[in-house]
DNA sequence: CTGAAAGCGCTTACAG
DNA sequence: CTGAAAGCGCTTACAG
């Protein structure tokens, strides 16, 4: 214990700035100048710097440098972890990260997935942590609460339609027109009469988006009076009664268009411990294209929101902001149906 | 742009220590001492200066305090973020860190999975950070990084049996009689030539451990001529190579047990594919007890390793590390199998 | 283009 | 028990 009484810090081991300077000969604002790639240094003291920081193994503290300037650490928040598509996100984000200083860190909102006016501990963290920039994941975000804390550090939110005036960015995919290509897919495929497994706080326009998607193709295509919208949260049991619900009503769907991969794995399970094959008695169709879907047990058609590039273009758009933009951007990736067996009456073609 | 070049740092708007000092009419020095919980403060003054920052709304900043002592950030690193299973561990480190002022922030090691002697890039980041200690989960960890790492940083290690004599705490499940578990469970149920599916780089002892528990129980238990060991990393077509190598043999088992969950939602699809009835055919049993083994399609056998146990004890362990521990410990968790329909002949019981 | 000095918000010995 | 001062390793104006 007596020598270990500090040993969140072990001194001595690391290489600081001063180093540097003194081994470069130059002095340490200028060896921070060439670290922040700053403008006013010749190419000769910045070849000098370059090499001694690689000489010594250099690397600068980020608390350090967060103290007056940045910290190079953005914030990635996830609703949960379960959900496979989130990694796909994580790894877009990282590919824009990849030849930056930058670097995510990320954390789940456990808080019942819900960033509420109070803010979440996870969020308050973060900000304590000085995180250059959040990047928030919905849906499920409270409107106000966003505002609030884009006014408080850079923000893109993925997955969340509304904008919240210039106080941050989003990131989406066109939602309701994946809604309208489940349906347009569906009803080719002979499923007249589709349902409509939606989430249950029915808040972020995100949901509402997909769920007028849903009413409009319906319409379009004459299944108008087969519209059938359910909402269930992302839990298990939920998830269950919900589709028991459906399934069990004399009047029940050809088909369930469930808002996620995961609740669509578990529609299949309740549909199969009831006796009911898919697709041959009932369709479904899932959201994200997560790999689960390519499971022969599953082999679940989905929506393809391109994850990927949703985190690629939500750490752009980030660091664009953390770089002194303060008008609002909004993207949108087109979505595309991914054609499995749990929607097609005759193969289980790819 | 000229207004905003800056715009990392908003200035003024947060509460400083010395703030608060003031407002409670004593010394900064006090109230780092309050905050700290550092001996030889009186109750009142204490009790004062709790008023004070309740009152201003008082955060520390993360990155002020890591530049002499602690950050109270703990780095949390996973293999990958497809896998369930770490969404327990996650529950079980954040249920640790409650009540405390540490904050996991969590990172995905995308390199190859390998902790290897230059050390990840995270890793490094993480330390750039000041992390105050490091969780990585393994496995596929080479020794000597993970030796060199503990030395820099407090360490556990959750999935991996070897010990780094005092560089590192290590959490894990018992592995030798969880494979024992599925033999045991497998042969009682009918099926006596079960093969094991097990980790390709085996490196880690983590997979050493399991695969004596599978001989030994063999053997033990007269099947001893039906061993047999194939091997696959977690990508996706080379699990389904090595299933469908096995089943296409002549002389191929009747149970398969799989290294993880995932690998065995694999092995359920490319028997599905073959034409293979499960459990009829063919058993399979996976590892972690992850969610998606109570879905009906899946209904997959499991042994549960208790992921929010080990995250919780990694937690703690850890911070027994950061307080000054500077002697390794080393904990297991027993496992325990869950029967459902994919390794019993009679029924789809729970 | 280059550097000396101040300062970011805490913690840490050290006096009192 | 309490506080004044130094210092952690950077960045930031400001001179030169």
């Amino acid at each position: 214990m007596s020598e270990k009484d500090t040993p969140a810090t072990r001194p001595g081991e690391r290489i600081t700035i001063r180093e540097v300077a003194q081994d470069a000969g130059v002095s340490v604002a200028a060896v921070s100048k060439v670290l922040r790639d700053a403008y006013g240094v010749s190419d000769a003291l910045r070849t000098k710097v370059r090499a001694s920081m690689a000489k010594l193994n250099y690397r600068p503290r980020a608390s350090a440098r967060g103290m007056r300037g940045r910290t190079y650490t953005i914030g990635l928040i996830f609703p949960d972890l379960r959900n496979p598509f989130f990694a796909d996100i994580y790894s877009g984000v990282n590919a824009a990260l990849e030849r930056t200083q930058y670097q995510a860190m990320q954390g789940i909102n456990t808080t019942s997935g819900a960033v509420n006016t109070t803010s979440s501990a996870l969020i308050e963290a973060m900000i304590d942590r000085q995180m250059d920039g959040l990047i928030v994941i919905g849906p499920n975000i409270d409107m106000q609460a966003l505002i609030n804390l884009g006014e408080r550090v850079p923000l893109v939110v993925v997955g969340h339609h509304d904008r919240g005036g210039d106080a941050f960015d989003t990131v989406n995919n066109d939602d309701q027109l994946g809604a309208r290509l489940v349906v347009r897919h569906l009803v080719a495929k002979g499923f007249r009469r589709p349902a409509m497994l939606s989430l249950t706080p029915a808040t972020s326009s995100i949901i509402q988006q997909r769920e007028v998607g849903y009413r409009l193709e319906m319409m379009e295509l004459g299944c108008g009076e087969a519209i059938n919208i359910v909402r269930a949260s992302q839990v298990v049991r939920d998830v269950q009664v919900a589709v028991r619900r459906l399934l069990s009503d004399a009047n029940r769907p050809d088909a369930i268009f469930c808002w996620t991969d995961l609740m669509a794995f578990e529609a299949i399970s309740v549909a199969t411990e009831m006796g009911l094959s898919i697709p041959e008695d009932l369709a479904i169709v899932g959201y994200d294209n997560t790999i689960f879907c390519d499971l022969a047990q599953n082999s679940l058609t989905s929506v393809d929101q391109s994850g990927e590039l949703l985190g690629l273009q939500a750490a752009r758009m980030l660091i664009e902001r953390i770089d002194g933009r303060t008008s609002a951007e909004h993207f949108i990736v087109p979505p595309r149906i991914v054609a499995r067996g749990s929607a097609s009456a005759t193969s289980e073609a790819e």
